[in-house]
DNA sequence: ACATAAAACTGACCGTTAGTCAATATTTTT
DNA sequence: AAAAATATTGACTAACGGTCAGTTTTATGT
């Protein structure tokens, strides 16, 4: 009785979306140009995403999510099991990924406001229910099994998040050579300071 | 031989674009609107600002400042003399002050982006010319004049802005009843343990 | 005091855009 | 194979951002 919407429709818009907001930024890109790139009518644009901000926070939340759960899956291969360790582990393998990925380090650095971010970590600090794999809640599982005494792990987590965009994205965008190699040991103690306080 | 540009003229249209981007955000508030608002006529707005973003920034960049430059003025009036509690001093300010006006901290939250907050931070960062009164300067010349050893001041700086602003902004916009006091302590014992590595 | 020039100011105007919707195509169910 | 439900289309409209020729204002020289 019904059609179902087209998954292929729905990853060209988002794959065009990507590249036209990295080359041009969001607001000088025309949902006309997402559209003819994708090739799609207009009005389908609109059955998937209500506007061209939606569809580049939905772009956000799946990229970074991609990238968290990739190093959890590396991490998982291995055989570390100190929380200090584990987060070290994660936070190298997403800096040398963005380091690899520029593309979506600016991206994502372009277009994730303060706003949207402290918005996203208090909603994950308020609901413990769902089932989603997030940053907080497999840090929170770390804390707890390891007997960690951590008295604000939201605090704790968002400054090791802030720590790291701090010492390295900057880097990563602007400066060459990349002195990424000479941050790594300073972040990293941090880091361990930060969890075994 | 010339005419100058009304003072009244440029302040309305600040005290307009803050009020509408408060009220509806930047991206659903259009020029007409503000100029209406403002009692100028469009054209106007245009000598002034290059767009409704540059007011935005500007809006940000003034309200910020002055938040900060109170902050330093009523400081020079203590006997405070330790850089720590100095930032301590400044930070709580700061906080009280975003308490009472929560429009304000809600206007800096809503629209200050990542992008725009490191990139202000890199400027910073390499920029030593200027004679404007920035935080980072008055931070780097505190830790001079007191020979304290901080290896990456702008990070630390940074960490010291994040830190204040996860514990305490989500607390003051979100809950209630505000659990600041409660916060303080932990927050100013962080700050000094940052301080004094 | 007056003329003049330089810049501020105005709002009608134009090209472009976001978002809508009636018509059509496609797919699934009966 | 017909019907029903939903996806898809693109022409359309209202509204927007930004421009600019004409007008007003005011600082300055004489």
């Amino acid at each position: 009785m019904k059609k179902e919407k087209d998954p292929e429709k729905e990853s060209r818009l988002l794959k065009s979306g990507f590249n036209l907001f990295l080359k041009k930024g969001v607001q000088e890109t025309s949902i006309q140009e997402i559209v003819d790139d994708a090739k799609v009518a207009k009005g389908t644009f609109y059955t998937y995403f209500k506007d061209k901000y939606e569809l580049r926070n939905l772009l956000i939340a799946k990229k970074s999510n991609k990238l968290f759960n990739d190093a959890y899956k590396k991490l998982q291969k291995t055989d570390i099991k100190k929380l200090d360790e584990e987060v070290i582990f994660i936070v190298d393998y997403i800096i040398d990924e963005l380091n690899r990925n520029r593309l979506l380090l600016q991206f994502i650095t372009k277009n994730l406001s303060l706003g949207i971010y402290s918005k996203a970590i208090n909603e994950i600090y308020q609901k413990n229910d769902a089932s989603d794999n997030s940053v907080y809640k497999l840090f929170l599982k770390g804390i707890q099994e390891q007997n960690i005494d951590i008295k604000n792990p939201e605090v704790t987590l968002y400054m090791i998040i802030e720590l790291v965009s701090s010492t390295c994205f900057n880097s990563i965008l602007y400066k060459e050579p990349l002195p990424i190699n000479e941050f790594k040991p300073y972040l990293y103690d941090e880091i361990r300071k930060l969890i075994n306080a």
